[in-house]
DNA sequence: CTTCTATTCTATCGATCGCTAGATTAGACG
DNA sequence: CGTCTAATCTAGCGATCGATAGAATAGAAG
């Protein structure tokens, strides 16, 4: 390996970029994002094998990113604090600033109800303010426990397509999943939209709209 | 490779988190956050080998991270605009406060002048509207020329030893390098101290100078 | 103390990455 | 057109990383 006389302060600076290197622990991040979550609950909804997972919590809490709360035999992996979140936005939207196979890759994954068509945080504010919205959280009924936007309904996706019929007719459902690349909230505005209803998907979902209003509090 | 739904989407985004994984990479950046450089300049300035920098360089280039300028035989590299370099301010500022032991690196890389003796760029802004501070810039003439901060002297790090006695002695010298993590500056700094003088350095170096006032212009 | 569960530790294999050295391209100059 | 220079491309070696499976740990429950 090539030594030179700052080396030993940028091996360590590599240290948060090995962190950010892999995939998975990119993945789980987002998913610690949501909340608090136990080993197997990431590795479940991650669709990661155990053992697997285990092994990149604890690279990412070498790299000072994740925390562990023991809670009996469980224990409980979560975000070190409100600083990481924002921090994984800020990377997140520089990299789809300067990557434009990136960016292709999300509209390509998302669909055009994902991105393009989706509600940004300033229009959401102004349909809050005038009513004509319903914010709809397609997330686990767990999830939404551990926090949801204000005046949400929960209505998890699997329900969605029984439950569509419940929700209001004289306003528009924006619907939100839980994270910037998550296909839930896209898939579930075309569901709607097909049984003609006035739908739109939250620009960033669940894990965005955390990150800008965490930086006041916390 | 585990394969979840979002896969393709967090592979590219670990495109961004490998660029920045390489100790090489990293101290690449911040060289060519000084201004524009060829490659040869790169791997003399930061102590690579020629072939070994290139091949990185074009790693960075991948990633949208560096933009390269053809003139005659050499190729010109920089950072692609100013938000990287700002990107990657906050990438260090993010790893320093929470690694302790890369806090701990950095104090024993720059010793106490570096680190917690050095001006804040705060400290500093009062400290030149009061007229009681003369700035010295340590880097090579060819770095001040591509750019420096307003009102600073150039005396190369080299020359410093010689020509310290040229410097007035009634106001305190600011001294700065590269960047956060050179040892120039404070090695100056205790130069000057044991000839008598009043001298501080610049926390950050150049660098983070320019990272800070970049915002506004550019 | 034994048993059970959640998680981590250890060892192994295959893939990738960084370094090195030789061959090659792109442009400048005579 | 050949020659020179700067930089890149290619191939090979050793080190590291991620995935996997078996062994081991820490705490809860009996």
């Amino acid at each position: 390996m090539t030594e030179f006389p700052e080396a030993p302060v940028y091996e360590r600076l590599a240290h948060l970029g090995k962190a950010l290197s892999a995939p998975v622990r990119l993945r789980l991040l987002d998913l610690l994002d949501q909340g608090e979550c136990t080993v197997e609950e990431l590795a479940q909804r991650g669709g990661f094998p155990l053992k697997n997972t285990s092994s990149h919590l604890q690279q990412l809490r070498a790299a000072g990113l994740v925390a562990t709360r023991r809670e009996g035999t469980r224990i409980h992996y979560s975000l070190r604090d409100s600083e990481v979140s924002r921090f994984l936005g800020r990377f997140q939207e520089f990299a789809e600033a300067r990557m434009p196979d990136l960016r292709q890759e999300i509209q390509e994954h998302l669909g055009p109800e994902g991105s393009v068509d989706a509600v940004t945080h300033a229009e959401l504010d102004g349909m809050v303010e005038r009513g004509e919205v319903l914010l709809v959280d397609l997330r686990s009924a767990a999830e939404y426990e551990e926090g949801h936007l204000p005046g949400a309904v929960s209505v998890p996706s699997r329900e969605l397509a029984d439950r569509w019929a419940e929700l209001p007719w004289d306003t528009t459902i924006v619907a939100y999943c839980q994270g910037p690349y998550c296909v839930v909230s896209p898939r579930a505005v075309r569901l709607l939209r097909e049984a003609g209803r006035s739908a739109r998907s939250l620009k960033g979902g669940y894990v965005d709209w955390k990150r800008h209003h965490d930086s006041a509090d916390d």
